[in-house]
DNA sequence: GCGATCAGAT
DNA sequence: CACATCTGATCGC
């Protein structure tokens, strides 16, 4: 797609129309209540929940986006200025409230931005999405060109189960500790389902933050919420304010766990060669029932589970792979569904950014012959020689990723940036037999590939 | 002084 | 660990 025409979670100047895809902050980065730069477009719930976010915004600005349904949008095309059509239907991406996917057509071709997304087969609303996008899919010639993917999870070896799943690890954890209090990790946006099915299991109430609540009365939520520490035992608390010291803080007082819901992306399934996405190895796991993985022996295992149970890492903390981001698996079967001609990755904070044609290139109909991955343990250094290095770059979130091939010295054009504010922070991250390395240079991180 | 950006912590 | 968030320092206007 031309720039200029149209941003999605960006917002910079210069574009006809902006699209927000939810409002978690690193999606929002640059967007304030004194937006002025174009019409904004998002789902209902979005447009409700945006003025808590940014007070004063300007709402004549917003255009609602219906799921399902296909929005006409005509634009000026920024490079001959004459009048072009989009069409954008928004599906629900079942990441947080009001999140959506959009899939735009026009003079560009077709592209689908996924934004943060969970696809999970089981989940109700995600079968409703999976046959609004079917429907939409079928509106024109069914041709993709390029889906904007969530890669934060593109890498085999990340695998953990349904929310449903975990939601029930959770109860189960709360069950074995009948008189502990209990608090919950979550961020401003995300995971009320939990919430809920934790207050339908025990039949209480649950302790969020005036704001939360107030957030909650928006959604149209059951009111199951309180402000009132008095009357539950368990409290839905920020995530940044959960620590260590906190639980050993809340334990003076009483006996209290922390659960923190998240997609458990250090649980690593160890990948033996040649097992680089076969069947076999997406299908094991994650389809498998967890359910006989729960007793408490196991939740209390500190040893890395590989099938993505409850995990003690701290005498009080229990981490549980409630992830509101889609697994590996889920990822395919996503790609196979929509058989784009091209991926890019919308996620390049990650410090195991992994480029998805890596893993997914195959399963793409364009003409980039997958990568060369003869040996999986070197799936993450091995560069392909045949997707240009351009193609690495990513314009996401304000910093770039260089996926640099380990020949390319670092003196290479696209790095060479802001010499003099150079800042050198490392961390090493093991992935298979090789270490990779990240270097960051004044906002631009760099794989390095070393030897071991 | 204000907003934008970044580092660091959680 | 990582995601999403917040706090506080610094930069430029």
């Amino acid at each position: 797609m031309e720039d200029g025409l149209i941003s999605v979670d960006r917002w910079a100047r210069g574009s006809e129309a902006y699209f927000l895809t939810h409002l978690h902050s690193d999606h929002t980065k640059g967007l304030s209540s004194k937006w002025s730069h174009g019409p904004l477009f998002c789902s209902p719930i979005t447009a409700r929940l945006l003025p808590i976010k940014f007070p004063n915004f300007n709402l004549s600005l917003l255009r609602i986006l219906h799921t399902g349904t296909s929005h006409t949008i005509s634009l000026r095309s920024p490079s001959s200025s004459n009048p072009t059509t989009v069409i954008v239907t928004a599906i629900d991406a079942c990441h947080c409230p009001g999140s959506i996917m959009l899939l735009f057509r026009g003079d560009f071709g077709c592209e689908l931005h996924t934004g943060d997304f969970r696809w999970e087969g089981s989940c109700e609303k995600a079968r409703i999405a999976r046959e609004m996008l079917g429907v939409a899919l079928k509106e024109h010639d069914g041709v993709v060109d390029v889906v904007c993917l969530d890669n934060t999870y593109a890498n085999p070896t990340y695998e953990f189960p349904s929310r449903s799943v975990a939601a029930q690890q959770v109860i189960d954890i709360i069950s074995s500790h009948p008189d502990h209090d209990v608090i919950i990790g979550i961020n401003n946006y995300g995971k009320e389902d939990l919430l809920l099915q934790i207050s339908r299991a025990f039949d209480i109430e649950i302790w969020v933050s005036p704001q939360r609540l107030q957030t909650m009365h928006l959604l149209g939520l059951p009111d199951v919420f309180t402000t009132d520490t008095t009357v539950t035992r368990v409290r839905a608390v920020p995530m940044y304010s959960f620590s260590r010291k906190t639980l050993e803080g809340l334990n003076l007082i009483r006996p209290t766990i922390g659960i923190l819901p998240s997609g458990l992306p250090w649980v690593k399934k160890s990948l033996k060669k040649n097992e680089f996405l076969s069947g076999s190895f997406l299908t094991s796991g994650s389809k498998r029932s967890r359910c006989d993985t729960d007793s408490t022996q196991v939740q209390m295992d500190k040893k890395i589970d590989k099938t993505g149970s409850p995990k003690m890492f701290d005498k009080y903390i229990f981490s549980v792979p409630y992830s509101d981001h889609s697994n590996c698996a889920e990822l395919e079967d996503f790609i196979k569904l929509v058989k784009p001609s091209s991926l890019k990755g919308i996620v390049s904070s990650s410090t195991c950014y992994i480029e998805p044609m890596y893993y997914f290139g195959r399963l793409c109909t364009g003409n980039q012959p997958a990568p060369m991955l003869h040996n999986v343990e070197d799936v993450n250094v091995e560069l392909d020689r045949n997707i240009s290095k351009e193609s690495y770059l990513l314009k996401g979130s304000g910093k770039r990723v260089v996926t640099i091939n380990p020949e390319t010295s670092f003196e290479d054009d696209n790095v060479e940036l802001d010499r003099n504010r150079y800042r050198r922070k490392t961390s090493k991250v093991k992935l298979g037999s090789r270490m990779t390395k990240f270097i960051k240079r004044g906002g631009v991180k760099i794989l390095e590939h070393v030897e071991e």
